[in-house]
DNA sequence: TATGTAATTGAAAAAGATTATCAATTACAT
DNA sequence: ATGTAATTGATAATCTTTTTCAATTACATA
């Protein structure tokens, strides 16, 4: 399910948060990007259009969301600091390692080797992650 | 295949580098561990018996090592900047989130889902990151 | 619409993690 | 034993992330 602007703004509002402009423009931006963001780089691009936005700021708006289930976090495909948008239902992302474009996928065959491996090691298996990287169509030619 | 303190100092020798005092101490410590190893949870287990020896050193072996293709990175059961000692056929992890033991596993399913996710995107995949985590047994018991 | 108040913000400082610098030391080929 | 280049640890520098705190702001209420 597509997570939406106006859905994460309800759930703020709902508990308390209130919606102020830098955070209005941080949800605008995440929402609207099949990228994987990094701090840095969603401050350096917010910074152009509202010049008045803190690094903090970025960094404690990405730390609510992720605390409200709005974010994935992701390893790979560049430093390991990075998130998308994605919900909590559980799924995977391939991740383009020239223009960090984060494409997401469900794999059936998880809960099955999860039971293996559970059953071959006596561990308690709690989560997993799984990221596949590599390049896009457009991200390809450019290597050509 | 297992990775052995013999064969980590010959292929260290192999290329000359030196074998110091502190590299076999390192070198000795992350092969006969088989847990998730931190460059600072290694620094402060080694200090205890060579007391001489400086965190710098630990971060410049263990990237030495990772150059020389004996570490795997983990980014799960902990923070994301751990690894353990393996070798770099294809393989994943299942990391307990307590103790921090590392099992190493395979998984013949992942190239046909490499395969359908690269026709069903028209990405060229080039790499990716399986990790399980959980409670091994003993673990498990503490909780309990 | 004006007001009160608690949440939020940005700047600055602090805290952590990692890397670079450099003089002193050390491994090891000779 | 000696010479030399690699290695080391202490220190400083760099980066990233978090904390602190006074000023600002969203928004419930009147
Ligand atoms: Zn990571
Ligand atoms: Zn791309
Ligand atoms: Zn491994
Ligand atoms: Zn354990």
């Amino acid at each position: 399910m597509k997570i939406t602007e106006a859905r994460v703004k309800a759930t703020l509002r709902r508990y308390g948060y209130k919606l102020t402009r830098q955070r209005r423009s941080i949800i605008k931006a995440v929402v609207s990007s099949e990228d994987r963001l990094t701090p840095a780089a969603l401050y350096n691009k917010l910074h152009q259009d509202y010049p008045d936005i803190g690094l903090v700021t970025v960094y404690r708006t990405l730390g609510l969301l992720d605390n409200l289930g709005f974010l994935c976090k992701l390893h790979t495909g560049g430093d390991c600091h990075a998130c998308t948008i994605g919900t909590p239902e559980p799924h995977h992302h391939l991740i383009c390692s020239g223009c960090g474009k984060v494409i997401d996928f469900f794999c059936r065959s998880m809960a099955e080797l999860e039971g293996n491996l559970a059953e071959e090691t006596g561990f308690t298996i709690k989560d997993h992650l799984l990221e596949f990287t590599g390049y896009c169509q457009n991200c390809r030619k450019d290597l050509m």
